[in-house]
DNA sequence: ACCTGAACACCGTTCAAGT
DNA sequence: ACCTGAACACCGTTCAAGT
């Protein structure tokens, strides 16, 4: 017998439909994820994998847990050893690496927002921030406050609403000019012409890069970590 | 000619529309909102409204900017006066109008992050935001940093993931017992076994209350404040 | 011009057969 | 047991007619 040239012989099993479905997502977007080209990336007729998974739903949760398969295996380590002095640096440094990972899945934090389920990857993952924060001195009520003020952020994303000026960059004669925008709104408009952007065509720069996620990041740690100090005095 | 009985038989406007689609989403969620659904409670054919808004992009545009009317009535005025002292107590209570809205709306967040238009009522409530940072003496780098660090807080949610444990309620013997959960993240299984919650069936009872918001609202709040000091000394 | 009915190109999923 | 083909019950939307 050949050896397999294809994994498309290999028996079918729930790693092997969901590291397709990654696969898919990560390469044409979440909308190209249907049952139907699934099936076909496999090489199987679509109803071939309700066999090892119920159904989409379970496909969707279990893309989530392999993000935090991979987010563990980045930041693995980190902050384990975390004292008063050391435990914002480390849960920095551990979100940041599911950052990391979350920029490789584009896709994944609309479905991490949509999603109920905790696999035991992501309570994990959600047990080792609150073990930084225990080990900082943090009490149990201010690291429950402190996981709500971090949000999605503790997973390394913010979802910021994607703004563009809705003009679809058509020359639609309706398109408010720049004077008409001053007009409008002029804060907004004195703001964004005093902050020179890297990005230059674009006129409302909605920009969710690093910096500006690190900027906000920073904000929450430093607040916990003065309620941390008003709690049981400096370190 | 007897007076209208029901509106079913005023003409069809994009107003309309947007009205009967509001009240489809608030009363029966997102997902009953479709155009067949919408169609029968305009009392006319799901055609019909294709001539009144292209597709249901555009109606799903038009709920947000319905909704940002809404805030508009309920902020109206607040901190257009404030100070130094005032800007951040001022940011707080419009966010927390906005927050008040949305709660009457809550399929709304969904909706706004997915979309990436920018209506003229939209931009007028940013605006309002950044006037009020730039009465505080807030710089615009700081201000355009600071609308980052809100992130969706600005509009008064944040989308926390809404975790379960996964089980489904049900009596699957493969449920994970408090037994089991305390070897699998034993920090996360000591701060729920001791913070206690309001919610008492809920055992990771994810509150995204008031108090949680405001908790991490203030905290951004704060670190802004902070910031505009170092940026130019105490008011 | 506004509205309609039928149809199209998709979805996820059920069901009865196949092996 | 695993996989298949046809079909069902939905979507949003196009199109050719109606008035």
């Amino acid at each position: 017998m050949p050896s397999a040239r294809t994994t498309e012989r290999t028996p079918l099993t729930r790693e092997r439909v969901l590291l397709a479905a990654m696969g898919i997502a990560d390469r044409d977007g979440l909308d190209a994820l249907t049952m139907r080209a699934l099936a076909e990336a496999l090489g199987v007729e679509a109803m071939s994998i309700y066999h090892h998974l119920p159904n989409k739903d379970a496909i969707l949760d279990g893309l989530v847990e392999l993000v935090f398969v991979e987010i563990e295996g980045e930041v693995d380590g980190f902050g384990t050893t975390a004292d008063a002095t050391t435990w914002s640096p480390a849960l920095r440094e551990r979100i940041l690496g599911a950052r990391r990972v979350l920029l490789r899945h584009p896709w994944a934090p609309p479905v991490m927002e949509s999603r109920a389920a905790l696999g035991p990857t992501l309570a994990r993952y959600i047990d080792g921030v609150v073990g930084i924060m225990r080990a900082g001195g943090l009490s149990h009520d201010l690291i429950h406050h402190g996981l709500h003020a971090l949000g999605s952020r503790m997973y390394g994303f913010v979802q910021e609403l994607e703004l563009d000026d809705g003009t679809g960059g058509g020359d639609d004669a309706d398109a408010p000019g720049l004077a008409e925008m001053a007009a409008l709104v002029p804060n907004l408009a004195a703001m964004l012409a005093d902050v020179v952007h890297d990005d230059p065509d674009s006129t409302l720069g909605w920009c969710d890069d690093q910096t500006e996620f690190e900027f906000g990041l920073d904000v929450v740690l430093e607040g916990l970590e003065r309620r941390r100090i008003a709690e049981e005095g400096p370190a």
